[in-house]
DNA sequence: CGCTTATTGATACTTGGTATCAATAGGGTA
DNA sequence: TACCCTATTGATACCAAGTATCAATAAGCG
């Protein structure tokens, strides 16, 4: 789904170099989430990992799905669809535009938001720390086809 | 909390207008959401109701929360602790402020942000018809007094 | 003041997520 | 490579947030 690369290893790395075991169900888990075309579901991850790895468990799935946000290696939208789906997270394009016909999630530049921010705590007072800007529509491609 | 005045009152024209009853319960609720002081649950504003109307049922809070959303009168906020508290909506400030030391949101003048949109759609080809954008951090008066 | 029916409250139920704990398997050491 | 220690897993029970049901209540209209 993303526009940009993705490497399944760099996060098995990142997971190995934060102290963690490497284990089986998190390369197939880490495998199905940098590669799926739509944002994942804790519930549809475990679908698709008991597909080709029948005895997986429900509750291991729910703790790697927790793990790897906390890494910052994946990133929950907050959607019309509920806020329990998740996107790898690419660090330089944190602002996502999710379509409302089609499903899929895309990363724009986060340059912008960036110089919204500096502008936002300048006139507020406030020390911003974190934020979540998510636009929701119809993608180029879903127009077209419309 | 929000920093801009909320009637209550208008709120109650809004429900009558878009042809529900006005009942008791909704006023108590109203009264509630309008003048809280922090972002507010489902489970939250039962309990304060119960104290002024104690056989108030969850389920008719739960529906009248969802009722409110729908009015636009009331927004989900997005945030650390979850994602089922609200706050009232004030149309002309979109751009939310939560602080993580003391909780109270801010509203923030949303013009930066349709400026942020318009440029967004040119660049990406997306049509974007809504958006949520937050901000995390101190607020100005948890700075002070750190 | 009744009549009609939207709304409510009690209850049961579902769904998404957690806690527990014995069994398994990473991975460091010899 | 074999062994050990313990992090991780899977099965199960559990919990909390939210929803469906349905009889009882109360808006609001004539
Ligand atoms: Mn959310
Ligand atoms: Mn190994
Ligand atoms: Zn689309
Ligand atoms: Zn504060």
């Amino acid at each position: 789904m993303p526009n940009n690369t993705i490497n399944p290893e760099d996060w098995l790395t990142a997971v190995d170099e934060s102290g963690f075991r490497v284990t089986t169900v998190q390369e197939s888990l880490i495998d199905i989430f940098a590669h799926s075309e739509y944002p994942l579901s804790a519930e549809q991850a475990w679908e698709i990992a008991r597909q080709s790895r029948p005895k997986t468990g429900r509750a291991t799935v729910y703790r790697m799905v927790e793990k790897l946000e906390k890494l910052g290696l994946i990133r929950r939208l907050h959607g019309y669809q509920g806020c329990s789906h998740f996107v790898p997270t690419l660090p330089e394009l944190m602002m996502l535009f999710i379509c409302l016909s089609c499903g899929r999630a895309d990363y724009l530049d986060s340059q912008p938001l960036n110089d919204l921010i500096q502008q936002s705590e300048h006139i507020s007072g406030h020390h911003i720390t974190d934020s979540r800007l998510q636009f929701f529509g119809a993608c180029a491609d879903c127009q077209q086809n419309a």
